[in-house]
Parts: structure tokens; C-alpha cells; sequence
DNA sequence: GCCCCAAAGTGAACCGGTTCAGCGCGCGCT
DNA sequence: AGCGCGCGCTGAACCGGTTCACTTTGGGGC
């Protein structure tokens, strides 16, 4: 059992203290240009990996930032939108070292507990805050403990924590135009969890746009997100005297459970209904016919996040930054409604 | 800004030293009983936290376990398997306070860089391997390093490695005698990637019960567990000459593409063609009809895995062992052929 | 030739825990 | 009364880095 090769180790074989070496392995001057490299070349040869724990000790970074998903589980596991978000943010992540915490937690009073632990410890340089609510109890905790967090949402309703989002308002009206270019004058959305800010972004959004566009009739309806409550919602939707001509989805795997209500119903997608996905992934294209959906780079977010809290840790003045807004792809469940 | 508290702090205002202040605060003989409840109160009261890396330096656990996904995000997110299997560990892990690392990388070679760099900055106690391969790679050389693992899957195949693992063969068995028992004599299997081991044994299993039952034709095809490769292959399957009155699929998301492809292809389920899936999620239950699927408890598994690794690292004698066996739960993708 | 300064490197303190050798003291035993 | 033992605690070393105050060395300017 080779006991771990340390800096002590490198230095006496270099024939250096321990602070030479120090200051060469971390680029820092006061060493040589030749002692420098010297070095390098030894550590690599010596196998020398800095201790972790003993660099977060002695006053450095933790190298490592915390995640928390609020959500149950079996939301979790089926929505691609987070292991997306997580591997943009670690490919980000990568080139400084820093790894990934990751907690799965019930409510956001436990999520709560594990930021205050996880500082306390010192375990965490920083975190992620995810699925920002309106007035959001995490955000005040988070400024009190002067946590350095990164927020994935906006805009606002995070005080003045820094945080980046992607334009879901825009997003909607594009969404609008396209169905009532299409024709469309009943449309319905099957909306997420009441209270989180990009839910309520939407529809507001969605509101005021299918009041200018002078619709003949529009709803939202919440769930919780589940393929369940989708497949519910849209079996009243559609066994309703007048249904809707069109439906859009705020996740895509709601919209997936969309259409096989729609089969099940024996209602046609998309000629009786047409049907809009929010998110795009596989999901969309396995269905028949495929969906159009909203698709947003939530890799490219991932990355853009977890860039900017490296930047907040290295002093960097961070504030509040907009995403490139989302596309729409057409696929084969929108079209004209048939009269 | 105040500075955080350290055992120096308790130490002071308990009137004590530090490594009594350390023996009370653990649990460890050197103490008085009196001494002790006065110290974890006054701990309490002052907000006392271990800072973890300092725990960590000084010999004790870093306090984290690591868990490397290598499968290309795309399939990860879609997957309701890993965040199952995560927050089962999760919960296990909660009650001695270890955290989760989690790092995604694209392949083996990348995944074992990750493992020898986490154990030699000591940043992990210990590790999770998934997705066992046959001969794996990453097998030796978690024992060369003698980094603490603990294999998900199994049986065989991890050396020296404890492992925990679901018997596969014996759910394949169950399901081939199901199928079987409905007068299925032409059964395909749209398998998940070669080489991995469980689905060689699925494999293994398939083959040798479908010789057994004397079927009239049965086939194997690899995938790589994608959405797209289940439609295409399930395309090509169903415009054959002599199609299969039965498809069993290696996981959900497959099995709801084949789904989508039949409904395309206006094969009705289940009359024209049953459909089973490996692993139930509700996924398996928004389809028209909902499916069959094999159901295994992938939050016991992680729950057990995280458990014994924990046990592992407490110096006991930790073996193979077989998690209960996955049930089968019948919905309205499968029946009796029409003839 | 002398002075001064910057570059290169040293040695020790420090981060916040754990752990071990040692010490004083009260108590039981004979 | 005297001895020995073990409980309860102390003080210091240690883990492996970083950082700071300080010393040595070499070179340029005059």
C-alpha cells in the first residue's frame, strides 16, 4: 500500500521547500521560470494530486458546487431537462476542477437545510438555485447566509442573487402567432405547478396574447407537471361540448401523454387537435406524429450557468443575463384545424 | 461578517480543550456523560458545524461517495432509471451525512481518469459503478487503486468487487413463460447495448428459454437503448413477411417508441402485436394502451447499494448479493394473438 | 566598486479538525 | 495508610496544502 504521494514529497525530491513548490504547481510568481516547469515535469512524474480537503482547509475553494432537485423523484427521473442542465453545467465545470454535489430532497424546507448545512461545512463554494418560485423563501436565505448562488430563472424574483434566464414570455407569444396563423381560435394550455416563475411568466403571457390576438376562446389549466394530470386534463379537454383546437404543453412529457389520450379518444392529431410541446427532446419524436415543441439549448444554459458562478467566485461583477430565446421546431402535430 | 465556529470556540467557552470538545462531540470515550450533553448543547446553541474538509484531512472520510454516469446525456435524461437509482442512494446516504458527487462523462476511458483523480485528491470514499460491462475495464482498475466500489449489477464479472444485482435471467424466464402461456409463438427482443452485462444475460436467458418452449421463431436486436433505434427497429420488424406477434423491449423508453411506431403503421397493440417493457415508469403507463412492463424497485436498489457500501466502509464483510426479483405487471399491451 | 532592488527561495504559521501520550486525582482494595 | 488503576481531561503533533515575512543572490546603474 504506496502511501499518497504529497507536496513535501515533490519538494524533497526537487530538492525545494514546500512553499517553492507551492508557487510553482499554482503558476504563482516567486519561482523560476526553469524551477517551474522542474516541477511540473516532477509532480506529473511522481503522480502528485493535490489533497482536497487539505487545499479547502487551508482557506482555498471547496472545488465543488451544490445542486438541490425539490422535486419527487418520479418527476425527476422522467423530465430530460435536468441531466441535460447538469451535464452543460459540469462541461463547464470541468476545466477548473470543480465537481458536482448533488441532493435530492422533498420540499423546499429541506432544501433549505441543505444549503445551511453544506455552507456551514464549507462543502460547497457555491449552488445552483433551480425552479425559482414567486417570492421565493430559498432566495432571503440564501442572501443571508451570503451563499454565493447562481440562479436558473428569471426574470426577477431572485433579490440580488445573479441569475440567467431564458425568455419564456417571448417564447409564448411566438407559440400564439404560429397556432393563430394557423387558424386556431380555441386554444388551451396545460400549464405546471402554479407559483414557480416560469409558470407564471407564461401565463401571463399567454393571457395577453390571446387577448390582443382576439381569440375566440383560451384557458390554462395547471398540473404538476406529471404525465398523469396531463392525460387528465386533456381527456376533459377534449370530451368537453366545444373542445379546443389546439394544446399546448408546458413539458413535453405531458404532451406526449397528450397524444395518447388523443388515440385513445380516437381524436386525430393533428387535424382535430393539434398538439405543442414545451421542451424538446426524444420524447418529442417517438410519438406519432412527432411534435413540435419550444426548444431551448438547456445544455448551453447548463454551461452559461455554471460559467457564470466561476466567474462571481473569482470577483467578477455577475448580474442578471438573458439566454438566447427558444426555437420553435415544427413537426407533425400542428396544422390547420379542420372546420 | 461573523467568522464561522469552530471546536476551537466550544472548546473556549465550554472551559474544556479541543480533543475533549472532539471526544464529546463524537460520541467517543474520554468524556464524562455530564461533559458531553453540556457540549453538544452548547455546540447546538453556538451553531456548531465540522468543517468538513478539516474533518477530512485529518484521516476521518471525505464524506462523499462518487457516482460516474458515462452514457451520452441525450439517453441519461430520458432514462427514468438513474435519478430512481439516485435518490435511493440519496436516502441511504442521508443518515451518516455523505453527499453525492456526480460527474457525466462521455466513455470508460474518461470515467476511470475521473475515478483515479477523485481518489487521489481524496475527494470520495468511495464509488458506485454502474453499467457493468462483461470484462469490464474499470473492474481491475478500481482494485488496483483500492478505491471502495460498489457494483450496481451483477451477477459476475466485478472480481473481487462487492455487488449488488436483480436477477434478470429468471425475470426473462418469467416473461418468455408469460408471453409463451398467451400462445406467442413468434417472439422478438429489442435488446439494449451489446456487451453490457445485463444484457447478455437477458440475452443468454431469451435464448435459451425460447429453445426450451420450442417457439417457432424467435430473434435478438441490439440497440443502444435510444428512442430512435427501438422505432426503426420496430419498423422493420413489423413490415417484415412474417412479423412477431410479440416484442419485448429492453427498457420503457424503447418499448413506447415501438408503441408509436405500431400506431403508425396502423398494427394495433395488442391484438396485431404485443408489447412488453423492460423496467416500469410512467412512461409505461401514458401510452394507448398502457404497458406491460417487467417492474423492478430502482429506489430499494439504490437504497441497498448505498447501504452496503456504507457498511463496506465500516469494515464489514460485504459479499455479492441478489436484490428481490423484479414482478411483472400486466396492463393492455399484451394478449392473446389473433390468429 | 558600491549600493540598491528585484527575483528566487526558505521556514514557519495557519486552516480546523483527530488522535495519542501523558498527567492528576479519586476510589477501591488489601 | 499505601498502592495501583482507570477515568477525565490536557497539550501537542499531525493531516497537506497556502501564504506571509524574511533571507540570500545576482545584476544594473552610477
Amino acid at each position: 500500500m504506496t502511501r499518497r504521494v504529497t507536496i513535501a514529497d515533490v519538494a524533497k525530491k526537487a530538492g525545494l521547500s514546500k512553499g517553492a513548490v507551492s508557487y510553482a504547481l499554482n503558476g504563482q510568481p516567486g519561482v523560476s521560470e526553469s524551477t517551474r516547469q522542474r516541477v511540473l515535469r516532477l509532480a506529473l512524474e511522481m503522480g502528485w494530486h493535490p489533497n482536497s480537503a487539505a487545499k479547502a482547509l487551508s482557506g482555498a475553494r471547496a472545488g465543488a458546487f451544490g445542486l438541490v432537485l425539490a422535486r419527487p423523484a418520479s418527476t425527476l427521473g422522467i423530465e430530460p431537462f435536468f441531466m441535460k442542465l447538469i451535464s452543460g453545467m459540469e462541461s463547464a465545470m470541468a476545466s477548473s476542477q470543480t465537481a458536482l454535489l448533488l441532493q435530492v430532497v422533498p420540499d423546499h424546507a429541506a432544501e433549505i437545510a441543505v444549503y445551511r448545512r453544506w455552507w456551514a461545512e464549507r462543502r460547497v463554494d457555491g449552488v445552483f438555485l433551480i425552479d425559482l418560485c414567486k417570492d421565493d423563501p430559498r432566495v432571503p436565505v440564501l442572501e443571508e447566509l451570503r451563499l454565493p448562488a447562481m440562479v436558473v430563472g428569471g426574470p426577477g424574483h431572485h433579490g440580488a442573487l445573479p441569475g440567467v434566464w431564458i425568455d419564456d414570455a417571448s417564447a409564448m407569444v411566438m407559440v400564439m402567432e404560429y397556432l393563430a396563423a394557423l387558424r386556431h381560435r380555441r386554444i388551451a394550455r396545460v400549464g405546471g405547478v402554479p407559483g414557480m416563475l416560469h409558470t407564471e411568466l407564461r401565463t401571463e403571457a399567454f393571457d395577453s396574447v390571446a387577448d390582443r390576438l382576439g381569440l375566440e376562446w383560451s384557458t390554462t389549466i395547471s398540473t404538476d407537471y406529471s404525465p398523469e394530470q396531463g392525460a387528465q386534463v386533456t381527456r376533459r379537454l377534449l370530451s368537453s361540448g366545444s373542445p379546443p383546437t389546439a394544446i399546448v404543453y408546458d413539458n413535453d412529457v405531458m404532451a406526449v401523454a397528450g397524444v395518447s389520450v388523443a388515440h385513445e379518444m380516437g381524436v386525430r392529431v393533428p387535424s382535430d387537435v393539434s398538439i405543442m410541446a414545451w421542451d424538446d427532446s426524444v420524447l418529442c419524436e417517438i410519438t406519432h406524429p412527432p411534435l413540435t415543441a419550444v426548444s431551448r439549448d438547456i445544455s448551453a444554459y447548463g454551461v452559461q450557468v455554471a460559467a457564470r458562478l466561476l466567474a462571481l467566485l473569482n470577483g467578477e461583477v455577475v448580474t442578471e443575463v438573458e439566454e438566447t430565446p427558444p426555437r420553435l421546431v415544427v413537426r407533425g402535430s400542428t396544422a390547420r384545424p379542420v372546420d
